[in-house]
DNA sequence: CATTTTGCTTAACAATTTATTAATCTTGCA
DNA sequence: TGCAAGATTAATAAATTGTTAAGCAAAATG
């Protein structure tokens, strides 16, 4: 990941409820931008690209359900977690969240305790899924849980950056991912880095690795191909 | 796409919407131009040649119903994302609107904040669109995912015009380009390259793919056949 | 706590690839 | 035939990426 501090964002149109949850998260640890209504909510996620979005379904402006589904068209947001906050007893807003790409759900009330430890819970739950799943390519193995790659059973030590490229070219290989895309998913997009960083990266990784995988396309960006 | 900034064309006959919405659009990094009626909205777009056209229904000289009937009967505007400005209950401009190939529909009224998160949606989701789909015509298969295309399953590499005027030039098969549209697509109306430019790389791709697929149309322009 | 190591970024320059132009042929057709 | 439009080719320009070394900062080490 791109940061070590979790950012959190949370549209809801009441303001005390928007105070409450932010401070306890504040204090846990979290970033957390608010938004007041829908509109706001899609302005905020662009401009801070948040972990976790929590979502007040009945809102001004856009719904919940309309933000979550208007976000999930985006590929930017694939991998944010979406979750909304509906009322008990609303097994309608359950349903159509989900269809529209929610990843849970929190009923109100909650207090501030309770939600701390639900959004402890889905940092966790997303870790441990983007983890623990290794990626074998032939001869090649990433392993997520050990930070290390095996190149004919052979260890190979990369670095943080140098891994997490690896791994992000390596989650669809043959797929060509932009320089921007790039920057916005291992640096994250208020990071600001020269043009030559990632190109001095994917040359540490080709020379640690010692075999051509990675395919650069002139103009676009780069691509792993065995 | 050929530029980086885009192109945003507004017609109203109101002089203060024009204002506060050109003035936001341009915050946001669009290059706004407007219009005060219909045939003036006409004359810019083929001025300019906007990315996303905005009209009013209502307007002097030719009203936005009859001004994007006309751009779409052009080869120039059908890729132009063209938005109607209707009021809130006017639901026969709706039908109306979409019988002659507007895109979508923006009621009035509408705050500036809005409005900008609307453009951007609507070029957010014509970039999606653009990318995400491969095209398959007989044994030629392009990837733009991939950024390769594959002929009898054999991979071969495109540069990055190249490519992108294949793609083009595939995405109707049998229609003919005109070189003016070409050079519009590819290479923005903004960049003036010579004559010989597109023949240069027509040349490259035929040379590279080995197979007759594109047909030149003397003294009008290119077409993709298989 | 000082020292060493490691990782990340940048800057300068080299190398490569791609894009464009210009010059020279071909070809079809009035 | 002679012209106009396009094809071809090679040369040049422009853009993009590769490489290296150096500077910092953070982490690890003793």
């Amino acid at each position: 990941m791109a940061q070590e501090v979790k950012k959190v964002l949370i549209a809801d149109d009441e303001p005390d409820i928007l105070e409450i949850i932010s401070y306890n998260l504040q204090l846990h640890g979290y970033k957390v931008t608010t938004a007041k209504d829908g509109e706001q909510a899609i302005k905020m996620a662009y401009e801070i690209h948040p972990d976790l979005i929590i979502l007040d379904i009945m809102m001004p402006k856009k719904n919940g359900i309309e933000v979550c589904k208007y976000l999930r068209a985006q590929t930017d947001f694939q991998d944010t977690i979406i979750v909304f906050l509906t009322a008990l007893n609303d097994e309608l807003s359950h349903v159509k969240g989900l269809e529209f790409g929610a990843d849970d759900f929190i009923t109100k009330p909650i207090s501030p305790k309770v939600m701390v430890s639900k959004v402890d819970s889905f940092f966790r739950r997303i870790n441990k899924q983007e983890s623990s799943k290794a990626i074998e390519l032939g001869e090649l193995r990433i392993e997520p849980e050990e930070y290390v790659v095996y190149f004919k059973e052979q260890p190979i030590n990369l670095a943080k950056k140098e891994f997490e490229l690896l791994s992000y070219l390596a989650s669809k290989p043959g797929r060509v991912f932009l320089r921007n895309e790039i920057l916005n998913k291992i640096w994250g997009n208020e990071v600001i880095v020269g043009d030559r960083t990632i190109d001095v990266h994917i040359r540490k990784i080709r020379q640690k690795l010692g075999i051509d995988c990675i395919t650069t396309v002139k103009g676009v960006g780069y691509k792993f191909e065995l």
